[in-house]
DNA sequence: TTCGTATGAATGAACG
DNA sequence: CGTTCATTCATACGAA
């Protein structure tokens, strides 16, 4: 995804150049506000049709957009979920470990589940190759794409909706495609 | 410096060992044919053998499965649909209400329009066409969601469509609960 | 200044 | 497909 999209939010009107204020922080009333649908009302789903009323609403104490109400909830249902988490495996023993809060640096035990193709038909190896000794690096002087003799659409499921009824006709503009973005300057 | 540029992208030699980091993520190479293919080419939908072949094209600049080029165009799509979504809608009385989005300014948004999915297409003028069975015009006044202070600590996912789909509705209550926190004193 | 914490923002993964 | 979850990056701010 673009990645400049933290940059300018948007000043309605009232812009100050310097990098102030790059990143939007709720105002008092704000904050209030969207505090009392959370916690008050137990309002912790909002519609983006919701978003928007809500920011809306937001305005005029400051400024503010709709993306910026989502972030509020979303990132408040995802910490109070990850305190949650983490008080589970207190110590019950005795003395209290209080590490909640932390950046993530506490390894805490939550056990990675590598859950693959449970629902997504796309059925690919799930195996975890691991990397080569040496990283194959973007070289200028990257070959044509490399003939795929292989038979590399063997064990798809083609499970997928969006089987178009064709079964690779395709490969020749997708191939030429994925050639034309060897080495260009765009990222 | 106007990218912040998500750092943790491919170290430049060694991917962590199985473990450690279990979210892939774009190499820069990687990014960059990805994106040019979505936005450049606008290739949206791949099918399950397009995606295996992306994905073999893209090993050669990391460490890269089949379900992250999946993964990688649905969420690129979902998440465009979804900020169009929530950046239109002006309100129906005629507010003079504009420049909502706003992230547009520098940024490198070339996002070439071509075939949307099959559910709301656009007209000339803006307006935005139901594409199903029915219409459903009036979006007043609709008791969308029971919360008025008490019992709504249950589980309530408030998700949108009621069944004839179009949010939008629950503007009433909504704004009782805005409203009623215009000067209440809380933390 | 440096460090730690709180939190906005981004995005891979997954659910229904 | 739309929405939600999980994890991480980035940054503002206060304490040491």
């Amino acid at each position: 995804m673009e990645q400049q999209t933290q940059q300018q939010i948007e000043d309605g009107g009232n812009n100050q150049a310097a990098g102030t204020n790059n990143r939007w922080a709720p105002t008092p009333p704000q904050l209030r506000i969207l505090k009392g649908l959370y916690y008050d009302k137990g309002f912790k789903y909002p519609t983006p049709e919701q978003i928007q009323e809500i920011c809306l609403h937001l305005k005029q104490y400051g400024q503010i957009e709709d993306k910026n109400v989502f972030f509020w909830f979303q990132n408040l249902k995802a910490r109070e979920r990850q305190k949650l988490k983490e008080f589970r495996n207190v110590p019950v023993g005795g003395s209290l470990d209080l590490n909640f809060g932390s950046t993530g640096s506490t390894s805490t035990d939550r056990s990675i589940d590598l859950n693959f193709g449970s629902r997504v038909g796309y059925g690919a190896d799930g195996s975890i190759m691991e990397q080569r000794g040496e990283y194959h690096q973007e070289i200028e002087t990257l070959p044509l794409f490399p003939m795929h003799g292989e038979d590399i659409f063997g064990n798809m499921k083609t499970t997928s909706e969006g089987g178009s009824g064709y079964g690779g006709g395709s490969r020749i503009s997708l191939e030429l495609s994925l050639n034309s973005y060897r080495d260009t300057d765009m990222a």
